[in-house]
DNA sequence: AGAAACTGAGTCATCCTTGTCTCAGTTGTG
DNA sequence: CACAACTGAGACAAGGATGACTCAGTTTCT
């Protein structure tokens, strides 16, 4: 593949990321045209449409796993890997919010999560439940929760009231998500 | 408009609800044939699938209204109202499901919640803020933790460990997502 | 019973999207 | 430089869904 066709396939999906965020349903060309190419080259990178949005799910896989390696889930204490787990994460959202939405939504038709990174993210959950963080049982419980809120911080407009005292950024974000899923699944969530 | 035409229309809407929950983008007529009528004839009741959407969210909504009265969210000691209403609101979930992803997904194009139901629920929270249930300030976090929470509690598998010794019916879903809820917005999760 | 309303079945035109193909022109790579 | 790879623009067929319309037959309501 010569280097421009591999330029081309990341502008691909880059915009598909961007139109199919605030229009899943969107028709290829609108991609093509945010990504400065024509639909028949689209066409010429993903055989079709479902090709590429599997593309943007392994892309999220990908990440994702990065992801879960560098917050140390299998190592570092369990309540630590968590703050940086969310802080990643939540990176991930704002870059991918189709694709999570994909992921998270059965009724798309779209592939969910790898296995490999559920097993990740259920590792996380029983560590801290093993800690003594968190009282729920049930990984996927809890991972359920974890994702479901987010999804709510995500949304949540800059001058929410939750966030008064802040800046309203990202990290005030994080901060109340980690705090929320915590107090969620059965902790003390310590204001820390 | 004569009975049997009534009758057609309340078919229409109870056969989209089914049919679209499982495929939102399922063509009309597969609502037809669940409703067991022609196609031609939801044609005849809703000039377009915008406006049988529409109609299945303001069914949505006045099902909302009547459950938050039911509830006596305005009255009622907040946190026995809390309780009742989850109670109903799960009901809802699970006879609207389409029409609640609708009104929560903004990418939909569907038209979100009736502003009235989102004060009763408001509401509610606010109650819960001045009687120290919860610490959480900003009622429409509130709503939105809810709402998630809902959906999650409503996809758990029967046989989920953190619904271990229940019946993994609606009752202990109900329990659950009360319990999380408080806890999430920061109030102590009584596991009563 | 009789008028009016309703329905089923079928046809039809239209629009939109997808996916394929071609061909002339441009760009990268050895 | 020269060849191969890549792209843009356009045409094309196919498929699916929507919505309009007709007409013969049935149901409701008075």
């Amino acid at each position: 593949m010569r280097a421009d066709a591999e330029r081309s396939t990341a502008r691909i999906l880059k915009a598909a990321e961007v139109v199919l965020a605030d229009e899943p349903g969107a028709p290829l060309e609108r991609i093509a045209d945010a990504a400065g190419l024509a639909r028949a080259t689209v066409h010429r990178r993903f055989s079709s449409r479902k090709a590429l949005i599997d593309a943007l799910t392994a892309q999220l896989n990908e990440r994702y796993l990065l992801g879960l390696k560098q917050a140390r889930v299998d190592s570092a204490p369990p309540l630590v890997a968590l703050h940086r787990l969310t802080e990643i994460i939540f990176e991930l959202k704002i870059n991918n919010r189709f694709a999570m939405n994909a992921a998270a939504n059965p009724a798309t038709g779209a592939p969910r999560l790898d296995p490999e990174v559920l097993n990740g993210l259920d590792l996380l959950f029983t560590r801290l439940h093993a800690a003594g963080v968190i009282t729920a049982a049930g990984p996927a419980w809890c991972r359920g929760v974890f994702l479901a809120l987010l999804h709510e911080v995500d949304q949540l407009p800059a001058d929410a009231p939750v966030l008064a005292g802040t800046d309203g950024g990202t990290g005030a974000r994080i901060d109340l998500l980690a705090r929320t899923v915590i107090g969620a699944l059965g902790g003390s969530a310590s204001p820390a």
